[in-house]
DNA sequence: GACATGACCCGCG
DNA sequence: CCGCGGGCCATGT
């Protein structure tokens, strides 16, 4: 029979958006830094949880981008449109970017030692 | 359980 | 600078 039912967060997942949720507005993290947090190996396994966001934007996986300051992917895209409300949404929290499209670095948010 | 996918990162040539 | 390969690991088929 087919599937009908949605399925749930799984623990990861919800370890990860717990995270996320810490970051300020105004500041942004990094795939790996968010990673590193939460004590996993892999930043690309964050990177799956976060692709996956069926809460966004409440929970700000917006302000999470590449460790080279450059925005990343948002809502499933790495691009176009989707990627352009990415940085929509930074400008209006205050994020400023540099010409080639990266955040300021002023804006990097480390988690808590 | 094996195999494939991916919004990542890093080193090397 | 750019591509390629290796590493890491959660999820889906």
């Amino acid at each position: 029979m087919s599937e009908m039912t949605k399925r749930s967060p799984t623990e990861f997942e919800q370890l990860v958006y717990d995270a996320i949720s810490k970051v300020p507005s105004g500041k942004v993290t990094t795939y790996k830094e968010l990673a590193r947090h939460i004590g996993c190996r892999s930043n690309q396994a964050v990177g799956q949880a976060l692709r996956r966001n069926p809460f966004a934007p409440e929970v700000p996986c917006h302000r999470v981008v590449r460790t080279d300051l450059t925005l990343g992917g948002y809502a499933g895209a790495t691009g176009g449109e989707k990627l352009r409300k990415k940085q929509r949404l930074l400008s209006e929290e205050a994020v400023q970017f540099r010409a080639d499209g990266s955040v300021r670095p002023e804006h990097f948010f480390q988690f808590p030692r």
